[in-house]
DNA sequence: CCGCATCCTGAGCGATACTG
DNA sequence: CAGTATCGCTCAGGATGCGG
């Protein structure tokens, strides 16, 4: 497709997939991307999505994660303005978990991520085996 | 794999955010989650949007990535079936990598994930610049 | 020029126990 | 109920060097 001879006075522009934004705004994008790519972080989003949720419910509707984990995740996720943290006072005390309108935008492409693997898993699966029995093509 | 029978004690039915499909398939979601969400599976895959590109053309396009990664990803990617290796026998070798049809469908998501990254970083720079200012609500 | 193998470090994560 | 604190351990991943 493309020949190779460019590279000689490309030195101010990174042909990059992150060369839309200023380079300044690529280690954030980065940091953004890690975060909202994070399994947990999809995890906790996802099971937000049908509305605000305490966290021993998020808890038993993550089967897999481990307090620290959700704990720091949800912190991340708050710090970041994804979702909001409502305590109430009262006995026993009650916290409530919701996503925000900027996680709602991201709960979108979560969504998309994880009907992706459900659609998929079966393809992937066997393009492994087939992978690992002889190494193909 | 498993018994049928006995599996009543932990995780076997809650209502999660994965409970569209069959449990069996949940681990797998997980695992392509994880691998789709992966922070260099991302960039290689977005860094391959504009056509085939070659191994060091890979490693340019995405300044932080070591070879190590690189090499890892791709052969994920490869064996998950969403990339494939050409490898041509010239002298000097020269290997292309390029997606294929699955690897495009992720595509879509992933470039949905970047843009979103770029819409909202700002956003959520300044999230975080409050909320590690004061405990804000 | 392409890419794999090895070594090594430390960050991430799970398990457990403890407070408000 | 909703977290925090501490301890280990695994393993991601960077640096280096070799092989095709």
């Amino acid at each position: 497709m493309e020949p190779a001879t460019k590279q000689a006075d490309t030195a101010a522009a990174r042909p990059g997939p992150c060369s839309r934004w200023p380079d300044e705004s690529v280690e954030i994008i980065r940091d953004v991307l890690d975060r909202a790519g994070d399994k947990w972080t999809t995890l906790v989003i996802a099971a937000l999505q049908n509305g605000p949720l305490r966290y021993t419910d998020l808890q038993r509707a993550i089967p897999g994660i481990s307090q620290r984990m959700l704990t720091l995740t949800l912190r991340q996720l708050h710090r970041d303005g994804l979702v909001t943290r409502t305590a109430y006072a009262e006995v026993p005390p009650r916290v409530e978990y919701a996503l925000t309108n900027l996680g709602v935008t991201l709960l979108d492409i979560v969504v998309s991520l994880i009907d992706w693997a459900g659609a998929h898993h079966t393809d992937i699966k066997d393009n492994r085996r087939r992978f690992d029995a002889g190494q193909v093509r």
